[in-house]
DNA sequence: ATGATTTAATTCACATGTTAAGTATTTCAC
DNA sequence: GTGAAATACTTAACATGTGAATTAAATCAT
């Protein structure tokens, strides 16, 4: 009992290094613009004129609806994203001002040379592959728990 | 430009659901007895009276050591590790009570039985397959970094 | 041995994660 | 149309994530 660390949670830590290994290229990119990763998630879901309401939002980020209002707010405040009214009032739907557009556009080109290179690294298939096989992993385990 | 989600963040939302995904079945199980999901892989990486230093720790656990001190703090509370005099009065070594040893063991079967659970719904080979290619991935990003 | 440098951990400040409770709006049943 | 139920979001409270500054102890150069 209570060996060397068993493939238990093995599968938890590796999906967390993972994350931050892929996350570490993009980190000091964002801090310079002043964002967070969660912060610039949310304006490259919001690129490209889109008007999303928040649970969009939270389930297309991966960001929990209450830390989706406080970021939400420091956008708003930081003049990178405005609200849009909304036909059902009880949603709210924002979109990226000029302004959130411009610092996108700014980021955009860095941001995708940065994960070209992580592609580079690691292989396109296998990135791709990589990619596929958490999705399935991620469906298959769902469907579990609905059961 | 900024068409529909591109490939650049796709791999980090896909690790973030793979874990919410992997995490979700432990999640009731850990709230239960009181607590964290965090909480749990420190108690984890002490049991079967392994002695640890903070800087151990962080990594195993993949948490960082500010973290870290509030987790100990807590745990220390609650009677479930003690602090253990170290050589080097810089670091602080840790290990499980009694009391914590007892509460891995009560909780460890269950998780295990999570854990299985998974292992059958994706697959024990393309589970380990998984955590192989996670590894795989990681060291080829931080040993792209150290250049 | 003494002082400069490194190392281990903590503290601080603020952002996010997480669950539960609360509020406003809509929908649905009748 | 009116009240019950569902929905979208926010607030609250506490835990963790994160980077920078701080403290204490070990190491190193001389």
């Amino acid at each position: 009992m209570a060996e060397a660390p068993q493939y238990d949670d093995s599968l938890t830590i590796a999906l967390l290094r993972a994350r931050d290994a892929v996350t570490a290229p993009f980190r000091e990119h964002v801090t310079e613009a002043g964002l967070t990763l969660q912060q610039w998630r949310v304006i490259r879901a919001l690129a490209g004129g889109f008007e999303l309401d928040t649970t969009t939002l939270s389930r297309r980020c991966v960001i929990l609806p209450p830390s989706l209002t406080r970021i939400l707010r420091f956008l708003a405040e930081q003049g990178l994203v405005e609200q849009v009214p909304a036909s059902d009032r009880r949603q709210r739907v924002v979109r990226l001002t000029d302004q959130g557009q411009q610092l996108f556009d700014r980021m955009w080109v860095t941001s995708q040379e940065k994960y070209a290179a992580i592609e580079a690294a690691f292989g396109a298939d296998e990135t791709r592959q990589l990619v596929d096989t958490l999705n399935r992993f991620r469906a298959c385990l769902e469907s579990q728990d609905h059961a």
